[in-house]
DNA sequence: ATTATAATTGCATAGTGACGCAATCGTGCA
DNA sequence: TGCACGATTGCGTCACTATGCAATTATAAT
């Protein structure tokens, strides 16, 4: 219970869309996706003309939804992708629409697809 | 060319992503997934305890952002989940990030992961 | 120890979005 | 035509968020 392979209820999540919802956000995250290596916020504030404070917190904003993480190196922080949690969070959500949605209503429920 | 199976720039939208950023909006999809039949406003207001003007324009958002699709019958208007379109775009962001993520440096940009 | 550089945090401001209520539009029915 | 019902839109309000600047923290180099 609650570990079903189309539990929409806990892949759903308004937090992770929110972090993916601001257009600076993306612009910082497709950098980290194109360059696959970690990144300093210097070096993602090149990306968007932004304040390099902004991009901070953005980055903030990015790893608290756990789809990036910093590692301290120095006096620089790296961030990088979690690239292999997010791609199957997003698998997870495309999987759950697709069982429940690709049923018919006579079949309706036995995928077990349900509001918690 | 801008038809890569990476463009990660076409797939990566915010819109989509603001558009499933708000709890509600989320609760009015969960509630056509798991339904799996076009919905009215009505219907769908039972889910969410808000004004029905908010359900309706919340409905505007996601059919704008392309994850619903209205369907006028009569009086009422019938909003089904675009589910194919949906799940075919988030496979298509998680085939992205991870044909980028999985080349190592090496390999650098073989595989077409650029920004446009 | 002092200085320099990278990153973060405090704070004020401006812009955006959700919300409820009321008014309006569109359709069906008597 | 007039009425009822479902949905949408106008508008004002409240809350939240993005932003820039300044101050602070953390680390490295002189």
């Amino acid at each position: 219970m609650g570990d079903s392979p189309v539990d929409i209820n806990k892949n759903l999540d308004p937090l992770l869309f929110k972090a993916l919802s601001e257009p600076n956000r993306i612009a910082i995250l497709k950098q980290l996706v194109e360059c696959c290596k970690p990144c300093s916020v210097t070096e993602l504030n090149e990306c968007c003309p932004i304040d390099i404070s902004v991009v901070s917190r953005h980055l903030a904003v990015l790893r608290d939804a756990g789809i990036v993480e910093a590692k301290k190196k120095g006096k620089e922080v790296y961030y990088s992708i979690c690239h292999l949690e997010l791609v199957e969070t997003l698998r997870s959500i495309a999987d759950a629409i697709e069982t429940c949605c690709s049923n018919d209503q006579s079949a309706s429920n036995s995928s077990g697809c349900k509001t918690g």
